[in-house]
Formats: structure tokens, C-alpha cells, sequence
DNA sequence: TCTCGGATAGAAAGCGCTTGCTACAGCTGT
DNA sequence: ACAGCTGTAGCAAGCGCTTTCTATCCGAGA
């Protein structure tokens, strides 16, 4: 049936403990017999057995990557680059020893599935797991989420955060790599007031996330600077992050108030889907509404026209990550790293009409 | 140190059998021990032995989806829908049993990180996999997949295909769910050559890959039965499959011929950069240049005019390959389901100017 | 020539779980 | 009252690999 390492043993006629240094290269073999020992493999088209190696060695060669939304290029683009540094297959480098299996699972967003991926990849004994994209906020989720954190870490798994505030406590964490979405937010919103926008509408992602949070947050603290308050709930409007709920929103927006003169999205997407509810409502961007996104994702500099947005380094926040996971890296000091966001201005934002 | 199996059964005060059995729910166990036993798991927070379990059980719960750009929606999409019906967490059913854990891998398109995930999943002996997207055309690393998939499929692993041609031998494989690309491709040009057009120009995807080949050729198809020939070699630029390839190949495409009135992407997010070189040339959509792109990604309703496209159902397809990939459904006769493209016609097609 | 130490290779004891088989109740039917 | 079940639980043998410890072989130093 299957070839074992016993199998490759006899046929190279040595033990299977030296099959066995011989692929792990651990310790000293002659080049005689290892020659022996890799034709046999070779010739059996031997495959090592993953579960058993784990389990005798205590440790296995799995990285898991969390995301919310695996066909959001957002996340895509993060977990793409991770990945890359991870190695997976073919990382150049010698031979065997990073081959790691870097995987990618989708938690939907959903704080169940999200734990549950945890205690999966707790079972594999993964070596290391990049959690990325903002956590959901509810006291009783993130208490669970650092317990099993706190568990992986002390199973030796080196747990990495990606685009997501730090842990309270953050000891169980190799390293967080934050975005400044307060930030970013705050300066995107400054750059609307400073073209002369004031009734400006928001549209938000889904409550109980911290990006949602923080971006609303910057947005309302360059908009309280500029003293204007008291309109913030009804010129805000929640969603998830997606086209149709940027589209809905904006309508509702429009009825809400029909004077706003820009929306800032919580995203490109929800950007995208905004800017065509402006455009159904017969009104043009941004001679008659500005509008602005987040994230800068690739599809963002082709809209039409071409959208403002805060641009996210996500690539380089994810190889980054990957790196750090792989212990390729050294920790920021104190195991946080804010990641800066930088403004892009473009065609869709423009003074309102007077 | 870590809790096992032993630990819980001691606590419990049963044997490690009766714990192993509860956990899989595959033997009978009277009501009162199941309760014992589930209680000390809970109370030692135990949780299995992944590796372990694998290896004594000898099968895995690891599924894996191989796409060759996880930052492109075109395969997160797929690959989000596979994972979804896979289960991983939560799939809402009974009890334990589905927990599969579902991981996407990123090839890159790079033949050989195929196939070292392919090895990498073989080691883990995964439940299945399945390969996403277009294959690369040589013979070589063709014949090492089908090598490799032959492998994986006889020691028990339920290999799909999805949106990828049929193997030579499709022995290896349960189900492979082929797009219809090159029926797409050639009524999206049919299409075009009913508004009129008579000199349009091909962006296509990188040479050695099928589905490149297969647009490219329902293109072709289209353009012969239009007794257009003889200048497909000069219309046609290949490039990989982003933004940025578009921008330059259509500026390329301008140059060497600038009376196309029509411009066919490979797909959408090369049409975006298509439009993008249009634009920035000085000529508007659809009135000078009509642009086309395939797929029907969601920002392609967005672009300014509406792009033209085709429309593959993504999410159908990756959920019917996750259910297939779990043995949920059964196979299309012969293992092999064509899944159809439809034509989207939008505002980026017009006739061409007189 | 004899001993010692370095370099290699082998023996064997697990790693933590699954599962075929056996053991033992408590019933039923005769 | 006894054989024969059915329903539960335990025993113990691995699954295929890693790794510690031990054995061996050689050349070198004495």
C-alpha cells in the first residue's frame, strides 16, 4: 500500500532512523548513505506521513491565517503577501525546513467560526497563526479569543495580529501590527472639511467591529474639531462591508438628509456601491456629491473618477506578519506596530457646489 | 502539560476508548458516561490531538483549495463558497463529524508551488482538495498533476476540480466543473461584432494557461465565422491577469493598430485597466472604444460606464465543488459538468462611430 | 600495538489516539 | 434456571515517525 519509512529503509538497506535524519537533515550522515537513502526515496516516490511526523516530533508544519472575507481583496492582498513570506513551497531558500503550510481560512466574519478555526488549528498543533482584519467587539468574544490565544501561545504556537488592535492583555501575541484607522480616518475626513464640506454623510461598517469603530471615530473627531456636532447619528448609516450595503446606505443618506454634499465610505467597496446610488439619484461625483473610500484597494484608482481613499500598506503589513510569524523578524518594541495610513486624493472629492 | 485522551478518561473515570468514542460519536456509549466524559473534557479544557488522531485513524479533516491568486476576487469568491459548504466550522448540522477544516492555498499560479501543495496535502493525507482556476499548459507539469492527483485520489483523497478543464484521464478526479470559456469568449465577440465592430483588439491573459487559451480561441472563433482573419497575431497582446497588464497592453494594442473600435479584455480586471489606457488617451467609452472584460466580477456593474462582460456563476460553482469535495453530491455523469457563461451586456459597448 | 574519541548507524521506546476484539452485565425466551 | 442476546466498556495492539541512548568502526595519539 503506501510506502513507509520503513519501506525506503530496507530498500536502502539502513535503518528508518537514519531515513528519517536524512530528510530532516539534523544530524550528521555520510554523504554515502544519504545518496542511498534519497535514490530509495526517489524510487519509492516516498511521501512523508505529516500526521505521524507531527506527533512524534511534537510540532507540525501548519500556519494558519484568519480572515473575515476571503473574496475581499482586502483581505486577500494581506494573506496573499503572508503567505508569500511563509514560504509554503518553494521558498529558495536550501532545502526542506520552511516548508511550511500556510492556510488561509475564512471565518466569515462570524466570531463562532472564528473560534473554532482556533481550536482546529489548536488540534494541528500549528506552528503559528495570523489573525487579520478588525475584531468583533463584544466583551465576552474577546475574552475567549485571548483565552485561546493565550492557550496557542503556551502550545508554542506563535500567534500574530494583522490589521487588528492589540490583545488587553497582550501577552500571548508575538506581535501586533495595527492600522491607524483613527487616523486615517480623522485626516480623510479633514481633507472633505477643507474643501469647504460640512453636511457629511457617513457610511459605516457593521457595529461591534473595531475598524468600523476606529474609522467612524477619526471621522467624527476631524468633524468635532471643525465644531460640527449633533448630527452624527442621523448622518450616519451601519452596514456590512459590501457593494449593495454601500449602495442602500447612500440611499438612505440621501432621503435622511438630501444637502449632504459628500459620503465618506467605510470602505472602497461600500465606496463603490455609494457612488452608484449617487449616480442613480442622477447626481454627479463629485461635482454634485464627493465621495470618498478606504483601504486603496487596486480596483479604486480605476472608478471613475478615481476615488479618494486612505491607503493601507496591506501588502507589506502582511509579509510582515508573515515574517514576524515565521520568526523571521523581530518583534516591534513592546509587540505593537501601528501601521500608518496615508491619504490619496483623487478625482472624487472636489469643494461642493456653492 | 497538555491534556490527553488519558487525562479526560482518568477523570472521568472510564477508559481512553470509551473518551475516544464519545468525541467521535461513531459507537454506542450509555447517556450517563457520555455526560461524565463530557464534562471533563470541558473541565481539563481538553482538546484532541490533531496529528494524533490522524495518524491512528489514519485520515485527516484537512481540506484543501488551491487557487493561483488569492488577492484576485475571481478565486476568493470560489474559494469562499467551497469553504463554506465544506463546513469548516459551524456548518449548523447535528453535531461534530463535518468539522472539516477547510484552507485555501495560493499558488501564484506558479506551476511549482502546485505542486508542492499537492505534496504538502499528501503528507497531511487530506480528506480532499480542490484545484480552482485555469491549468498551466505544459506537458510536464500536466502530466506530474495528473501524477500527483492519482496518488492523492488512491490513498483515499476526494480530488474536484472547479472552473478547470477535465484531466487527460479523468480517473484520478470525483467531479471536474469545466467553465464554458470559450463559448463566453466567442458571444461576448459575437456580441460585439453584431454592433458593428470589425477591427478589435484581444487583451489576453498569460500565454500556457487554458483558460487564457480557451477565451482566446471562442474569441477567434467568433471573429472567423465573421470572415475576420488574418490579423489576430497584431490584435492580440498577452499579459498576466491584472490591472496594470491592461493598462499596458491596450496602450500597445492603441499603438499598433489605433483604429481598433473595440477592445476585449481577459478579464474584468484587465478590462479596468483597459479602460483606464483608453481614458488616459483621450478617448471615451463606449462612444470611441468599446471595452469588454469576462467574468462579471462584483465591481464590474460599478465601472463608469457598466462594463460589458460575462458572467460565470463563481459562488455556484465553488459551493457545488465544496459539496462535491465533501461527498454531499453526486457527481455530474462522467465527472465532468460544463458550467455555462452568460453574456452581460452593459454600458460599455456600443456600436462604433460611423 | 593498544587505547580513546569522533563519527555514524541501529535499537527501541514512545508520541496520543483509534479500533478490533474480548468481557461482562442484565434480559429474554424456553 | 440456563443458554443466548443485546448493550457497554476495557484491553491492547498498533498507526508511522522521532529521538535518546547505545553499539560499532576507524584513525590517531601514546
Amino acid at each position: 500500500m503506501t510506502v513507509t519509512l520503513a519501506d525506503v529503509a530496507a530498500r536502502a538497506r539502513v535503518s528508518p532512523a537514519t531515513v528519517s535524519r536524512v530528510l530532516n537533515g539534523n544530524y550528521p550522515v555520510a554523504a554515502s548513505t544519504r545518496e542511498r537513502v534519497l535514490r530509495a526515496v526517489d524510487d519509492l516516490d516516498y511521501v512523508l506521513n505529516g500526521p505521524a511526523s507531527s506527533l512524534a516530533a511534537a510540532t507540525s508544519d501548519l500556519v494558519g491565517i484568519l480572515v473575515n472575507d476571503i473574496a475581499d481583496p482586502f483581505f486577500g492582498i494581506m494573506a496573499g503577501a503572508a503567505q508569500t513570506e511563509i514560504g509554503g513551497p518553494g521558498d529558495g531558500s536550501g532545502r526542506a525546513g520552511g516548508e511550511k503550510l500556510a492556510v488561509v481560512c475564512n471565518t466569515g466574519g462570524s466570531p463562532e467560526r472564528e473560534l473554532t478555526y482556533l481550536t482546529l488549528l489548536q488540534r494541528q498543533r500549528a506552528a503559528a497563526v495570523v489573525l487579520t482584519g478588525g475584531a468583533v467587539e463584544d466583551p465576552a468574544h474577546q475574552a475567549a479569543v485571548s483565552a485561546k490565544l493565550a492557550k496557542l501561545a503556551d502550545a508554542g504556537t506563535r500567534v500574530v495580529l494583522c490589521g487588528r488592535p492589540p490583545l488587553p492583555d497582550g501577552e500571548a501575541v508575538v506581535a501586533a501590527l495595527a492600522f491607524d484607522n483613527r487616523g486615517g480616518g480623522r485626516r480623510l475626513t479633514e481633507h472633505l472639511l477643507s474643501l469647504g464640506h460640512r453636511r457629511i454623510g457617513y457610511v459605516a461598517g457593521p457595529l461591534e467591529r473595531t475598524t468600523t469603530r476606529h474609522r467612524l471615530e477619526g471621522h467624527r473627531e476631524a468633524m468635532r474639531a471643525a465644531g460640527l456636532v449633533g448630527d452624527e447619528e442621523r448622518l450616519t448609516v451601519h452596514g456590512p462591508y459590501d457593494r449593495r450595503s454601500g449602495y442602500d446606505a447612500t440611499l438612505e443618506l440621501l432621503r435622511r438628509e438630501p444637502e449632504v454634499t459628500a459620503v465618506v465610505a467605510a470602505n472602497d467597496t461600500v465606496a463603490l456601491g455609494a457612488s452608484a446610488a449617487i449616480r442613480d439619484r442622477g447626481l454627479r461625483i463629485p461635482e454634485d456629491i464627493s465621495v470618498a473610500g478606504f483601504d486603496d484597494l487596486p480596483f479604486s484608482v480605476d472608478a471613475v473618477p478615481a476615488l479618494t481613499t486612505v491607503r493601507l500598506p496591506l501588502f507589506e503589513a502582511g509579509a510582515r506578519a508573515g515574517r514576524l510569524a515565521m520568526g523571521k523578524e523581530t518583534p516591534p518594541p513592546g509587540g505593537i506596530a501601528t501601521i500608518a495610513a496615508e491619504l490619496m486624493v483623487r478625482g472624487s472629492t472636489a469643494p461642493p457646489r456653492v
